[in-house]
Formats: C-alpha cells, structure tokens, sequence
DNA sequence: ATGATTTGATTAAACGTTTTCCCAAATGGG
DNA sequence: CCCATTTGGGAAAACGTTTAATCAAATCAT
C-alpha cells in the first residue's frame, strides 16, 4: 500500500538507485540539477517514505537512538526524557524508549536494547559502576553517551556537579543562620554515586563553615513519594528538641514528600524545619511553600549529550565528550518563607 | 560483530530455514525433535539474536508499537504511558515513543510515524474529532487503538467514562453540603471532549441535585502547573463573598495547581475553598492536603488497550473493542479535612 | 510389495532499500 | 582530431532474515 522508490523511478523516469542518490544526497554522488528536481518533485507528489526497515538493513543504521532511563516516578526523569526526546527528534533521529523494570533488574536481561535496531544509546547513568553493568555486552557494540554522573573509563559523558550542587545546599542554610544540617536520603551511600556526590558536598561545607551535617536514613529505604511521605510524618513526630531543623533531601521528589509529610503532622515549614532539595522539577515551584532547590539544567545537558552522539554516529568522531554542568541554587519559600497567617 | 544465523545454522548442520523454523516455532513448521533441540542449544550458547530489521523487511511486522501521547508534563500521561509500556513489553513488543511536539502540531506532520517500523498504534485520543486528524493519512494504514476517549466511527477503543467522573465529583461536594459548584477549566470545551463530558457530568448532577453550576475559565487558557497557580492566586485575591466554595478542576494537574495557589494567598483549603480533581494521580496523595479527586484506572484501560492491539496483529480478529471504565472517587483531606491547628 | 501420504529438512525467492562498480556520453586539453 | 578525464546515470550485488515451494526419505494403508 504505501508508495515505493521503484514506483517513484518509473514517474520520475529514472532508475531507482538514481532515486537513491536524490534522496539521501550522497557525497560522491552525481545526478544532474535538473533530474535532481525531477526525482524531488515526483517524490513529493506521491508522498514517498522511504521504508526505514529496508535503508537500515543494508545502511546498517536505523536512525533511532535508544533512551534508557531508570523510571519515570521521579518527574525529573520525565523532564530529562523530555530534553532529550526534542533534542533526538530534531536531528532526525527517532526514539526507542526503554525504562527499566525494576531497580534489580538490568536493561540488558531487559532484552530491548539487544538486537533492536538502535544506532547509539542514551543512558542516565546512576553511578560510576552501576551504568555499564546494566548494560552488559551491549556496552561495547553500540556507542553510548552516558548523562547524569562522570565516568571514568574515557566513555563519552555529560554530568551535573552533585558535589558542587550539595555545597550550594548547605551553603544557603548555614547562609541563612543554620548550623545543624541534615542530609536526608533513603539509601546507605555508595561510593561514586549521586547521591554520594551531593551528601559528601554538604558535608564539606558544614564542616568548612562550622556546621553540623548529619544523616536521616529513610525507613523504607526507596525513593518514592510515598516513602518520603512517611518520613516526613515521622519526623513531625519527634518531640520539637530532638527534631532537625534543616533539612537537605537527596532529590526534590523526596524534599516534597517529606515536605507535605511534615506539614501533615503539623510542622510549620520553614519555620520550625527548613527544606531543600536537588534537581529542580517543576512541580517544587508550584507549592503554596514553594521549594527551595538547586537545580539541574536539562537542556544544556540534553543538547551536548545527544550533539555527541550524533557526532559519534556520522563518524565525525572528534575526542570523547567530558563536561559537567553547573547546578544552580534556586531559592523558594521553603527556606526562607514565612508561613502565612490567616 | 553479532553473530548471524548462517553461523547458528553451521554450527547446528542444519539449513539457515531450519534454524529460522525452530526460533519463530512457525505452526505449519515440521521439525524434528532432536534437531530442534541441537539447534535451541547451539543458538543460545552462541547467544544468537535475530537481526529486527531483517525479520520485519520480510515478514513485514516489527514487533514494535507506537505509543502516541500529547505531552509529558501532566503525570497523568507520564503514568499511563508506564501503564502502556509495561503491558507491551510483557507481550515481548517494543515501544516507539511519540510525544506530540506541541499542542497545534500533528504527529502525521511530525513524521515519526510515518515510514517508521511500528506494526500498531496506541494513541490517546483526546477527543472525538481531532485524534484522527493528528494522525492523518497513518490512521487508515496501520492499526489503532484508541485511548481515553470513546469514538463513534467503529474504531476500536478503550475509554474513562468522564461524564460519570464529573457526576461523582459534584456528587461528592453536594454530599457534604455544597450548593455551588465551580467548575474550573482552561479551554472553552468543545463537545465530545474530555473536558466537556465531565463538566457535563458536573452540571447535570448539580441540575439534578438542586445545586449551582458555573465555570470559571482560567486566563492563560493554558493547562499547565504554572497557569493553575496563578488562577489559584487570583481566586485567593478574590473577596471572601465573590470567592466560590467548591472548585472542580478539569484534571489533578490544575487542581494541584490551583489549590497551592489559593493557599499561597492565603486560602484554606478546604475550609474557604475545598477542591476537587480528576485522574488520580499519585501526586496527590502525598500533600499535607491530600487532593479528592475521581481516579481513573490506568491498568485496566492499558491492559485492555494492548491485548485488544496485539490480537489485531496477531490477526485473530474478533470485534472491535469498545470498552469503558469505571471512575472511582477516592476522598482526601481537600475535600473533607480540616485546616491543622499548629 | 507398491502407491499414497506424512515427515523432516533444503533450496531459493522474496522484502525495499543503499551502494559499489561500471559504462556511455560529454567535456577538456594539446 | 584524438586521448584522457569528468559527468550523469544504470545494473546488480549486497543486507539478514522469513517463507513458499520442493524434494527425499520414511511411514502407512492396501
């Protein structure tokens, strides 16, 4: 049913490999100007789509770029995916979605990624370690650009400063008048991990500036509203002494939930406890107590990391790609507010 | 490098054919028992994956389906496209993801789907009248099944029933004393919308019940966060007589955003104002003022939505489907609670 | 034992492109 | 005017599978 490029050589007069060479203006290519136009105009005219199966089988490329992301609860993945969905998309490329099923489980037992025809690969990368290991053999036939934490095995990479961004945290309480700072996070930490990255940042700068920096584990231990939640309404049950008074959560998903879980509990918020967080998603903006957080910029991340992929796979190779991103402070209410009086 | 069938197919002393039999386990394929299994072992010890492209070119299926949605940034989509994802990943598809690029653009014009090696289409259909349009010329070429909406052209799809939603939520407020209901909404509704069918349902149970109706149209026209809090900043600034009691929001979005809003300017909530939203998503279970809202359930409507795909394209055909589903209100604190006293 | 059927496996023809190689015509230089 | 080069375009070989058409061997009924 849908037109082929034989049927597009015989209006245009031409042969199809003729037609080919239009189409994809090859370099060594040469067709003249005016069957040039002849092919381009009959082309159009019959709505021709090339069959993208049929190019990528002997091409050996599929214009399609794989996104692997680790879940989609956290807006901030949602936001990235976003990023990179337009940046993708407006190279030409088209996207093949792949979110992985379970914190455990690996994208490459995950089976998509294997013999489905992706050129390259863009992975958030959790944590030094972790990212390759997801992978599996995968990892050294298709090229990937990894996003969100540095690596150190010369594969291309685009990160935020986590470290950097814990500094700016912290710095804004002690800023503030705060001396006691507590690093709120729902797992033990692991070296070289992001959320390694931003508590050890904290640290250094409560120590520097003389401030404590301690830890609040999660009961639950996972990453989801609901356990932030609950763990904001089990520190609004600590008596008023024993409870922090400045808390910075691993991520703003965590901040809002611990947030509201407080609040619930009847904790006035900044008032009795301060809140920051990490990332910067919308939703922490849009709050009666909006949420102060140091954000990460998507785009300029979205935009180099997938600017080097393409490069990778149009062969301009150039050097592996290294940059880190600069996370910016954002101040909201829920440092430096008052709670309304009504 | 990835390692062919013509190399399982040596190893195995059997024919290319033979191999191809035995991994598809064709239905009128004859093989004998001792071959298949040489052949089952050799191919996994050579950790053998056939080549997608070169499978669909021939069989002209690609075992990928695109998953078609409007936008990312309500968690509504963001939910029912996990919901989605996971139901075709189970049944050992992939997932081609389509976010409409604007609200005007189409995704014909967008060109992914065109041309690109999806077998069948998911799609959330807005509307009566416009999912096909944003489709263009694609939708009679490949199988579709829409979701969200109810269509009356003999397409299949699976759909909430929003009017019974708006009825449940006006019901719900008329329940615990309301005699004035404001239904919130960005857009001017046409008919056969989402929007439409639940003010609908709002009306006629306020009608019916002897309470008020009325709408209140949000400046920006804009169905974002941003848009809903700046509405729920100038509903605060209204005088307390002006200022209505019970809002309706068109989805949990804006009531989240309206309802931070207002309380940002100083509204209780629900003691001045209580709220109300539709979809259910989980953010609005983790506030301090949990949101009422009337749920839509996405499992049910992914699951049916895929199965009824992929029998299409496994060509056991049977009817079409035309299914609906049941809304379920479920009761926060926005609704029905009371301010903390702190 | 013989012809008809079933079983097991092979050969070869697709699928719709891209791309390499090749050829004819046109152009250029001397 | 002849040879060398360039230019424009076509023929055909891939690409890695699936699947229809065959075919030989084995089984079966008579």
């Amino acid at each position: 049913m849908p037109v082929l490029i034989v049927e597009v050589a015989k209006q245009a007069q031409v042969s199809i490999a003729t037609v080919s060479k239009v189409l994809n203006r090859a370099e060594g290519a040469r067709v003249g100007v005016e069957t040039r136009e002849r092919v381009l105009r009959v082309a159009a005219e019959m709505g021709y789509q090339p069959n993208r199966m049929a190019r990528s089988m002997v091409s050996g490329r599929s214009n399609t770029i794989g996104l692997m992301v680790s879940g989609l609860e956290n807006p901030f993945f949602v936001a990235l995916m976003e990023a990179l969905e337009r940046q993708v998309n407006l190279r030409g490329y088209g996207v093949m979605l792949d979110v992985a099923p379970s914190e455990k489980g690996t994208y490459y037992q995950h089976g998509m990624i294997r013999g489905w025809p992706v050129d390259g690969v863009v992975m958030w990368a959790f944590s030094n370690q972790l990212a390759s290991s997801f992978l599996g053999p995968v990892a050294d036939e298709l090229p990937i650009v990894y996003v969100g934490y540095p690596r150190e095995d010369g594969a291309d990479w685009v990160a935020f400063e986590h470290y950097k961004a814990g500094r700016l945290a912290a710095g804004h309480l002690i800023d503030i008048g705060h001396e006691r700072v507590t690093f709120v996070t729902p797992h033990i930490h692991d070296d070289g991990t992001v959320m390694d990255d931003r508590h050890r940042g904290c640290v250094d700068e409560c120590r520097e500036r003389g401030a404590l920096c301690d830890l609040f584990a999660m009961p639950q231990h996972q990453a989801t509203r609901e356990a932030a939640f609950k763990t904001g309404r089990a520190i609004g049950a600590l008596l008023s002494a024993d409870r922090p008074r400045a808390l910075v959560c691993h991520n703003d998903l965590l901040a809002l939930g611990v947030m509201h879980g407080m609040r619930s509990a009847g904790v006035r918020v900044p008032d009795d406890v301060a809140v920051v967080g990490f990332d910067g998603i919308e939703e922490g903006q849009y709050q009666d107590i909006s949420l102060t957080t140091v954000a990460s910029p998507l785009e300029e991340l979205a935009s180099a990391a997938v600017t080097r992929l393409i490069e990778i796979l149009t062969g301009s190779e150039g050097d592996p790609i290294s940059q880190t991103i600069e996370p910016r402070l954002r101040i909201g209410l829920s440092t430096t507010g008052r709670t309304q009086e009504v």
